[in-house]
DNA sequence: ACGTTGACCATTC
DNA sequence: AGAATGGCCAACG
């Protein structure tokens, strides 16, 4: 079934996310134009199966490293190939490593 | 720290 | 069409 134009919206947004970095389900979703559909992205990259979305950068609130579909470790294996050290279920120094989009790429 | 509650949105049953 | 679900978030108790 074709997707919704905010999916392709949110999976373009995630797409720009640059390598080491991540950005928060709630930054996506106000990135992609609905600022409170937090919920819906993580739908989206649950049932998103599109290789060109690192969805593993798109990381929970607080630095939390938030779920996966069906591998967490994955995930957090990831992020640590990206220089991004998490520690627990937490990443460090996330606020510095956070991507907004507003600043520069 | 932990569980609950309310709210918001797309997808799936 | 309506209800349930999900990789959430923030606020409250």
């Amino acid at each position: 079934m074709p997707p919704s134009p905010f999916s392709l919206r949110v999976l373009a947004v995630v797409r720009r996310i640059p390598p080491g970095r991540v950005a928060t389900y709630g930054d996506v979703a106000r990135l992609a134009g609905r600022p409170l559909a937090c919920r819906a992205v993580g739908t989206i990259m649950a049932r998103a199966a599109d290789p060109n979305v690192p969805c593993h950068r798109v990381v929970a609130a607080g630095g939390r490293l938030g779920g996966y579909g069906n591998e967490p470790a994955l995930k957090r294996a990831l992020l640590r190939a990206e220089r991004v050290v998490v520690s627990g279920n937490r990443i460090r120094a996330f606020s510095a490593l956070r991507w907004q989009g507003s600043r520069n790429s």
